[in-house]
DNA sequence: TAAAAAAGTTTCGTGATATGATACCAATAT
DNA sequence: ATATTGGTATCATATCACGAAACTTTTTTA
């Protein structure tokens, strides 16, 4: 509890339509036990809610369940929210911070779609400025982006993006092999992050990150981007921190429980 | 609106909540103009919601927006329903009226898998209680129930399982061509329910209907089997109604709006 | 199968509690 | 600089939610 509530109807209606979300359907008495309220408030209160749409009472045992109308209302909401929005501040900090170039994808398929991109303040390294930008689609078996977001998925779904991606050789780096991949997709699961070692494109190494929603689901990645002169080993770890940093806040934002 | 709240507050809380989820970030005096409420009453009813975690204030805008709350309040209840338990029914009436055995699957990956099945009461015909029981695994492709499904689903996802499957002709009727599967599919779309005419099976024949939930998204089907001998075209006509009506009423139950 | 217990529903007098007018503060707009 | 708009706080008032009690229905037990 923060704060005091002002409304005690309203901490006890919730309350009420809390526990009946969590313990299917259930009676009058059984959620004033529970709740310790009086039977004929928690009876008016279900009323309450029926009037609303947000409870039922089944026909035959009387007892009392949600109706959908509580998923079509987080569905909407849920629709409403723009990743961009809330992305960008924290990639335009993480392009901050480390002076290099961020990106944002969203899965879509097998493949992954740049949908936002953050480059650092001050001059540019047009070494860098290369392939990338919004709308471009990209495999997911050769990029961080990409890996990130596997290493998160299914076994099953793995598979079966991996049937649809004819995975080739990029780079003499890529990872071509099923096997390899999952070995990879286990220590990037691991270590929370994912690093593109030259898979995609001689000399541009990546770090990225899978954004997670609020039922462990990643739909989002993001990453950040650096040609392999500044991006030596100890560099990765130097970012890699930054990158689990803020895919914990990022995810926090998507409800993100963990 | 069917019966009279009886609690004022609760009636205006929730209001407030639902205007919350559907237009974004708001201020104070918006939502009291379009719910016709004095804004310190909104503003008091904030703060309830605020206490209990369901929205919080933008720190930038001072605008009020959810929190992911109310999404993982649903994410419980959806975790909850028991598909087996809503369908139950519904299947035994429709063995009862159609006198053929009625099967539940469920989708995984590009297979499908019999989670209930309900066999018509009286002398049992055994020429169709043929190779099916609950936990059979089958692929999409070749099944009422799979095609059901499949119809239901966006191109890329049927492409992607169509991939993981391998179709084999199981009968001559089996489709193993990806360009007739899409004019199957569109035609099932079309009249809401699938039919498998022997192409598991030689001597089966299935009607099949697919379960859409709350986002039309579509994860369970039921089906109708009956030996060949049962399903003239026209019984195909007749029972087809009884699937659209199931299918309908099942879709319903699970927060469809359609 | 009768009686008792438990669960669900309805009513209603009472006072606690939600209400909204007013005022105040902060941030934009003019 | 001033006005306007939006957000927050206070408080007297009466409305509205409360819960005791009575009643009905269902389930359990004897």
């Amino acid at each position: 509890m923060e704060t005091k509530n002002p409304i005690q109807s309203a901490e006890r209606i919730f309350n009420i339509l809390e526990y009946v979300a969590h313990n299917g359907p259930v009676g009058v008495v059984e959620i004033g036990n529970a709740l310790e309220l009086h039977k004929s408030t928690v009876h008016r209160m279900l009323l309450s809610l029926i009037s609303m749409g947000y409870v039922e009472q089944n026909d035959k045992s009387g007892k009392y369940q949600l109706t959908f109308k509580l998923v079509q209302l987080s569905s909407i909401f849920l629709s409403n929210i723009d990743i961009y929005a809330i992305a960008h501040p924290y990639m335009e900090r993480l392009a901050k911070e480390c002076q290099e170039t961020v990106h944002l994808v969203e899965r879509t398929g097998s493949d992954v779609v740049y949908i936002d991109k953050v480059e650092p303040a001050g001059p540019r390294d047009s070494s860098i400025r290369m392939a990338s930008h919004i709308g471009l689609l990209r495999p997911m078996y050769c990029s961080a982006v990409g890996k990130a977001i596997l290493a998160e998925l299914p076994k099953e779904e793995l598979y079966s993006i991996w049937e649809n991606s004819n995975p080739e050789k990029k780079t003499e780096y890529t990872i071509t092999s099923l096997d390899k991949m999952e070995e990879e997709l286990k220590m990037i699961k691991m270590k929370g992050y994912a690093l593109d070692n030259e898979e995609n494109e001689i000399g541009v190494r990546c770090i990225a990150g899978a954004i997670l929603d609020y039922n462990n689901n990643s739909k989002y990645a993001f990453s950040i981007s650096a040609p392999i002169s500044r991006m030596t080993d100890e560099r990765v770890e130097e970012l890699s921190s930054h990158v689990l940093k803020m895919k914990g806040e990022l995810s926090k934002h998507l409800g993100n429980l963990s």
